[in-house]
DNA sequence: TATGATT
């Protein structure tokens, strides 16, 4: 291994001479001849510490950045990550080494952000693109700088290449290897990398990492791949999009906390105030930029402040008034916390629900008319002796309307026996998907036009909904009519499967049950 | 159409 020595004395000692250093380092052994093997080296994971923070909006970072004045560099220059660099080495010093390559636009050594310590690597850019190959080539691997047990690393900055060519592929099926994700995405270019998510006990994921040579291999893959198949045994259709950057992560990881400890304001949730803050931005960011661009995932109650949400449910759909209560329509309205019923909807339900050992929870009717007397003028038949209970109550106003639920935004009007949703509480359903053991339905035979809080409304009567959940096929955007409700307690889910289990909506009857624990499909 | 995801 061809190796740096040092012949003088250390620089540092002598002032007077400000640039001895590429006298003083000099090389030995064979090294300078071209590497054939440039890439995938080292893992360097302290290199992003620095961008990962947030930046202000105009302007470079302060740390030491060296342009070379009246040094414009190549549209296509590339940007140097250097590794194993001894950490006495400054730009000054690092200068003269790479310097011999071609000229220099930016050199700057990675500085901890609080300490200011010497992170032992640097970013380097030359003017032209030429004079980073061959400084790749010549240097990358090749010699070890004094001190370092490591050969000094010379490759492309991460920030050059990484991002938009990696691939992030969902849905697969766990049967799928490597192997199977190469041949599929195979056509569409170059690839230099193939996994598939595993657990700890080796098994996939469903999903895969595909990084392709080259942006446009990548996009091209997305294009003709993204829901364009089912695998078999996957719930939806193959997802294939580019994989998180960096700060997308972060958010993922603040997200998961703030669901998890159910808090909502990051500066309570975080100890340091930068971090708070960084949360809050990147959050609100990106609730900006979901809402802008693929709002699909997120409900409008995600999407807009309440105020607005209010002002929404004041608009009527399917141009009739809001307030035109039927009986009937009306107090299903009331229930799932809809405000504009149609005026021609009375189909009697002809299945009953079996409804055993519920209490009734207290619900006032804002029509005037009690539960009872609705439920039988409609010409029900009578199953039990029994009050009428909230699940009653819901099928009578279910009867025939769920065609006019669709695109409600929910939380507009008080629900039976419930306070108005409060922002917190509709944030946290998207955040909070699981309550614990045994406070969790998995719902079955919704009806299609049910979304996340139409389900919720449904399920409010029987205790506190920390979350409830449609599944939508992702290709259509269609739900499929099952889905699922979390309380933060057994007792309401047992009420609720109660009540709701073979509550009838139509030609359909629910299905209502605790969801299956997660590992109840294992074999062994 | 059958159990919330996955970086």
């Amino acid at each position: 291994m061809a190796r740096f020595t040092q012949t003088e004395t250390r620089r540092q000692q002598q002032p007077q001479q400000p640039h001895p250093a590429h006298t003083s380092l000099v090389f030995t052994g064979p090294g300078a001849t071209p590497s054939q093997q440039p890439l995938l080296l080292i893992p360097h994971q302290h290199q992003y510490s620095q961008i990962t923070f947030p930046k202000p909006m105009n302007g470079s970072e302060s740390i030491s950045i060296h342009p070379e004045s009246g040094n414009m560099k190549d549209q296509d220059a590339i940007k140097l990550f250097i590794g194993q660099i001894p950490r006495n080495l400054e730009e000054k010093d690092l200068k003269p080494l790479f310097e011999q390559f071609g000229k220099i636009h930016e050199l700057t050594v990675l500085k901890d952000r609080y300490t200011g310590m010497h992170k032992g690597c640097a970013f380097l850019t030359y003017c032209a693109r030429e004079s980073a190959i061959k400084a790749q080539n010549a240097l990358h691997e090749q010699k070890t700088l004094p001190g370092m047990t490591r050969p000094i690393q010379v490759k492309p900055a991460d920030s050059e290449s990484r991002g938009d060519r990696k691939l992030f592929v969902g849905m697969l099926n766990k049967q799928q290897t490597e192997e199977d994700v190469y041949r599929l995405f195979e056509p569409y270019g170059v690839i230099e990398e193939c996994t598939v998510l595993r657990g700890p006990d080796g098994n996939s994921k469903g999903c895969a990492f595909v990084k392709f040579s080259t942006h446009a291999e990548a996009q091209s893959a997305i294009s003709a791949l993204h829901g364009s198949q089912t695998m078999p045994g996957a719930s939806s259709s193959l997802v294939v999009k580019f994989a998180d950057t960096d700060k997308e992560r972060t958010i993922r990881r603040m997200q998961q906390m703030v669901g998890q400890f159910g808090i909502f304001n990051p500066a309570i949730a975080l100890p340091f105030s930068t971090y708070s803050t960084y949360a809050h931005a990147l959050m609100q960011q990106q609730a900006a930029i979901m809402a802008a661009s693929h709002g699909g995932y997120l409900t409008p109650s995600m999407a807009f402040p309440t105020t607005q949400l209010h002002q929404m449910g004041a608009l009527s759909i399917n141009g009739l008034p809001p307030n035109s209560m039927t009986p009937v329509s009306g107090e299903f309205h009331q229930a799932l916390g809809l405000s504009s019923p149609p005026a021609n909807i009375t189909t009697p339900s002809i299945v009953t629900p079996i409804v055993n050992g519920f209490t009734g929870i207290p619900h006032h009717q804002p029509n005037g008319h009690p539960a009872v007397e609705t439920m039988y003028s409609n010409g029900l038949p009578s199953y039990s002796t029994q009050s009428p209970t909230a699940a009653d109550t819901l099928q009578q106003a279910f009867t025939g309307v769920q065609q006019y639920t669709a695109i409600y935004p929910a939380g507009t009007l008080t629900p039976i026996g419930q306070t108005l949703p409060q922002p917190s509480q509709v944030i946290q359903q998207q955040q909070q998907r699981e309550g614990p053991e045994g406070c969790n339905l998995f719902i079955y035979h919704l009806p299609q036009e049910f979304g996340d809080n139409e389900l919720m409304q449904m399920f409010l009567p029987f205790g506190s909904v920390i979350s409830s959940k449609v599944f939508m096929d992702r290709a259509t955007n269609q739900s499929k009519c099952f889905g699922f409700v979390s309380f933060d307690n057994p007792a309401s889910a047992q009420a609720a499967i109660q009540a709701m289990n073979g509550f009838q909506i139509g030609m359909k009857r629910l299905k209502v049950q605790l969801k299956r624990p997660k590992d109840a499909s294992r074999p062994y």
